[in-house]
DNA sequence: TCTCTGTACTCCGATACGGTAATATTCTTT
DNA sequence: AAAGAATATTACCGTATCGGAGTACAGAGA
């Protein structure tokens, strides 16, 4: 465990600490879309998606395909929502517990 | 995919961010540690380690356990070395192509 | 070539985060 | 109760990062 390897792990998973990104991703998970498009499902300004998306693609979570105007980003492979439904796991599970004592709360 | 969900998810991936977490969890991969224990191997200040643990605590990924005047802090579950391996993964991946590149580079 | 559309880049202000140093807290021991 | 050890917390500084606005670049068509 090299110093080098750790910074390098923490910069892929700093890709993705990024609610904006998630987004992106998750917009992606049903085929590639273009700027255009994400920029509508994401409700992210132009600029800014772009921002996001060169982050996303220098951690080699996505790709990119040039068709004339367009640009057309999908996802690199399937680690990417390997990873994010390990984390959703966790946070779902978490959210359900909350709940329960939200309810546990209330009810006194 | 609620914005509040994405942002708990980000949240997650962020706490798992930072190479000096990393370490610390790598530290806990064979077992509890006590904070002094943790600033001898991962070479962190005292106060700075402390910080770091109440992330990783907060974000769910270790657990807590006082004994005497000693803190074990340990991992909270498997699902954290899942992701770290995924990512790892992905990272050793890029390294060996990298060196790959570096040396078809050099050949020339 | 000029123009228009889609995408990338740059600059800026605000905020968040990491590291350090100092201090506070908690527990044990005498 | 006092002192000492282990851990947590706070204040502060420097830096990174996000979002917004404007601008630059690339490709298509007239």
């Amino acid at each position: 465990m090299t110093p080098a390897l750790l910074a390098r792990v923490a910069g892929r998973f700093r890709a993705l600490a990024e609610p904006a990104r998630l987004a992106i991703l998750h917009a992606l998970e049903d085929g590639e879309r273009t700027v255009t498009e994400l920029v509508e499902t994401t409700d992210l300004a132009q600029g800014n998606l772009s921002k996001h998306l060169q982050q996303l693609f220098a951690a080699g979570f996505v790709t990119r395909r040039r068709e004339g105007l367009f640009v057309y980003y999908a996802l690199a492979d399937d680690d990417v929502l390997a990873l994010c439904e390990l984390m959703c796991g966790r946070v779902a599970d978490d959210a359900a517990a909350e709940h329960l004592l939200l309810a546990g709360a209330r009810r006194r």
